[in-house]
DNA sequence: TTGATTGTACAACAACTATTGAAATAATGG
DNA sequence: CCATTATTTCAATAGTTGTTGTACAATCAA
């Protein structure tokens, strides 16, 4: 991963509404959940959380597909683990002892 | 670690000055860098770079020392390490293999 | 086809964030 | 002390982000 799309992918998941839809996808794996759903169990205006899941979704940390007239979400978890694998990285070089506990 | 704490670490993170700042931080532990260094380092006015600093050790992700009339940062690791713990967990929750790879 | 439902796009606005230069603060050295 | 150096604070500005309501496109059920 390059540092551009882990700038990106912080950004996203800095705020409060985006961090739980996608954790909420996350225990839903893998059938994923319908965007009414979803704003249904958040608590958030459907037009919010469009915008919401929009961003999610640009920053592939969501995957949406058409399902007659629902939209159905899944929460894209390798991508999750290459960020992980980026901060063990970045926060382990130069100090690789620091990670081993 | 709690979901407002990991929100703002994410959004401290969401910039590229922040994160080549925490980064260069964390290839220079133990030593850390003084304001000045880092500024030069990152060729970012020392005004600019002085806002971001403060909000990193805000979200304590950087610790300050003052040494004489220099501001020596080092990045703060544990709590880095905990950020990455508590991404582990938020991808494997409900899916436990996801993360065996 | 009609009418209801699902979800997104758009527009408007408020609130927040980043950047910069100038000034202020604080510590050092002569 | 006074000048110098290091860093922060402040004020101004530009740009970005989040929220909401309204409108719209697509689908489905009858």
């Amino acid at each position: 991963m390059d540092h551009p799309t882990a700038v990106l992918l912080f950004d996203v998941l800095a705020s409060g509404v985006r961090l739980d839809a996608f954790r909420l996808l996350v225990r839903k794996e893998p059938e994923g959940m319908v965007a009414g759903d979803i704003a249904a169990v958040l608590d958030v205006p459907p037009t919010n959380l469009s915008f919401h899941l929009k961003a999610l979704t640009q920053a592939r940390l969501l995957t949406v597909e058409q399902e007659g007239r629902f939209q159905r979400y899944r929460a894209n978890i390798p991508l999750m683990l290459d960020l992980i694998a980026y901060l063990t990285e970045e926060c382990c070089s130069g100090r690789p002892e620091q990670c081993a506990k």
